[in-house]
DNA sequence: TATGAATGAGGTTTCATTCAT
DNA sequence: AATGAATGAAACCTCATTCAT
């Protein structure tokens, strides 16, 4: 009802007991969050499943709300990670070549939890203060910025900031729903190709050949 | 959470008193909703702000999800009947002309009430059962799709029904994220055709001329 | 541990039944209260013992100070009322007549519910904004002052503000001290009477005759 | 609330480095008492703020009361020990002296750390079985009485357990209250003087006079 | 002896829902 | 039909205390 006012972790665990503890919590969570939905989900039965008492989530999280901001946390950090690995891998490839690592790195992401995904996106609900998934947005934004202005002479787009802001919003939306709603798609790469098609055709002028073509 | 049987309004006002009081309540869960968030709002607090008892409140709406899922539906209805007025009225544009009409279409929709949409996209597609955010993106992609049939000459995808997928979450993603995040951007013109070269380019063989010189 | 927001009541109660809730539940706070202490009460076993449910309790106080401070404030008002009426009453009074009707006044009013008093007086920790007994004092400090200054020719002392305190203080303090310790010594006039000798001999010049010889 | 068998020290300290433990707690005791009221202090944070761990506060005091009644235990000595020396220094001296020296020094007593005696007064007589502090109070009426008893011939008052009653009471109210509210009045000595009249003038037949005149 | 991680009973509070008026 | 007082299950969170290391 209020602004919660504690949304930060409580204190760091120093014995490696401790940091199975926070461990086997945010773990708990994950199961219990995509069990049970944001609602359904509350810290009694999440220190339950961890096999720990609630008192022992509380020393470390001060708040349901940390609790699970920890876990978004995480998980933006994995996917930006990821994200940052792959743009500097595609550091000399082509637009093409690294459009398309890209694209199947998004898919295999979101693929890897996509229930737990799912709810992250979906059911957390946006607490005050929770900018961790905006931020993560705009820095995803500012690796592709900065992977276009390498590549601009190619571009067709002049504004290269709204491009991005295209781009990734456009991307993360299709890679989202698809693995949600037509996780077969995956198996082949027609889905793969089609976003990338998608990303391409729309930053470059005239046609974009088919993959094989170009590798 | 708990046995959630009752989700269909209970009884359909008669009277136009008891109309007025519909429409207050749900006028009233709009901007609970706005300013609280789906855990924020409570039905007393919503009934407060309509002006009417609690007991009144559940005279005509049988649970909380019941008022929520009514909101969302008139909400989706909204959308989708913008959608469908747009294809229908694009019946004989081409598909440039088409496009761009409906781009701009969803903007202007998506800024009517943004801070609502936030939230019924945000936050509501958690309570379970709730299909109807799926079924208006189901439907979505049907129209297109049948639009995209009518000019399937031109497209270069061969698969239409991913073609459609990929456009109407796209452009859901974009359009949304625009409204919320680059509200200046609606200004001019720049945004609503970027979006549509997203999805012209994706959509037709060669390039696409800017919208001046096609209308 | 932090200071509380809400300590006022929630909303007065408007229909009879809503009073009569009202009412029990400060009574049965009172009851618990002198039977478990401060630290033993708690507001699911004030609930029970008011015969209503916590909701209702928390319908009309929004925290267990609040009520508890509630119960303060209605003590503290019939305290200083009966102050009040003493001193009216004691207009033409002489000072010897009027100050032994004080003090018997006094000692009456402490012995009407002494376990009560005891608890607020001991128990009730001083809440941040818990100013109501500090302001008793300062009210009660006012009306003595008022009444010395009428009667400032008989008097020793110069500084009538340090002799209002002092009196105030000192005999708050016997008559509290007395009820809970000597509750024997209320028979028999000679507690009131050297209370009464305490205040009077402090103000006046000369010696203090007994009652039986000035009224 | 819950079973209170061990009220005791566990154990005497035999170390000097165990001793400034045992003292170190005291002190943040002390503190957290002062800054956060009793309900706000808690074992871990008095803990914390001694510098040693919550292990280590329980192998010294076998429970919160222990502790905090060491430390009114504590307190009360001092209180005692200072009046008991007071009483034995005045052992010839008038009752004119040996009054205003003792009120001077109850005032003194109370100003060396006037927070914790509030909180030592307000908060923590509500602590079932808490007797130190009213057997400090039987012990100060006795040392009183005895006083009194050796200059019954000057006294007024015939019943002299009374006269220590009413004295030591209105003394520690007026003493207590002016420390907390008036506590610039104890620059010039009219506040002991004051005190001191209410003493005298109530144990003494006939007026009493400054204190210049007398010594 | 000292540490600090872990415990869990028990407290406060909320809010969807019911029902007497 | 409308009111709003009442309900109570169930959530969040604290903190005195224990105990493995």
């Amino acid at each position: 009802m209020v602004a919660r006012a504690r949304l930060h972790p409580r204190r760091q665990p120093m014995q490696a007991r401790a940091q199975a503890t926070v461990e086997s919590i945010l773990r708990a969570t994950e199961r219990v969050l995509v069990k049970e939905g944001y609602d359904g989900a509350n810290t009694n039965r999440i220190a339950e499943v961890a096999g720990v008492s609630v008192g022992s989530l509380y020393q470390y999280f001060p708040s349901k709300e940390a609790l699970v901001m920890a876990l978004v946390d995480e998980h933006c950090d994995q996917m930006l990670g990821l994200m940052a690995q792959h743009v500097s891998e595609s550091q000399d490839a082509s637009l093409e070549v690294a459009t398309r690592a890209f694209v199947r790195a998004m898919l295999h992401a979101h693929a890897l939890q996509p229930e737990l995904h799912r709810v992250m996106v979906e059911q957390l609900p946006r607490i005050q203060g929770f900018d961790k998934v905006r931020q993560m947005s705009a820095m995803a934004q500012a690796l592709v910025m900065e992977f276009l202005q390498r590549h601009r002479a190619r571009l067709r787009p002049a504004n290269l900031e709204l491009a991005s802001f295209l781009v990734v919003y456009a991307v993360e939306a299709a890679t989202h729903a698809a693995i949600l709603e037509k996780p077969h798609a995956l198996q082949d790469g027609e889905l793969a190709e089609e976003i990338s098609q998608l990303v391409l055709r729309y930053l470059l002028a005239g046609d974009v050949a088919p993959p094989e073509s170009v590798q």
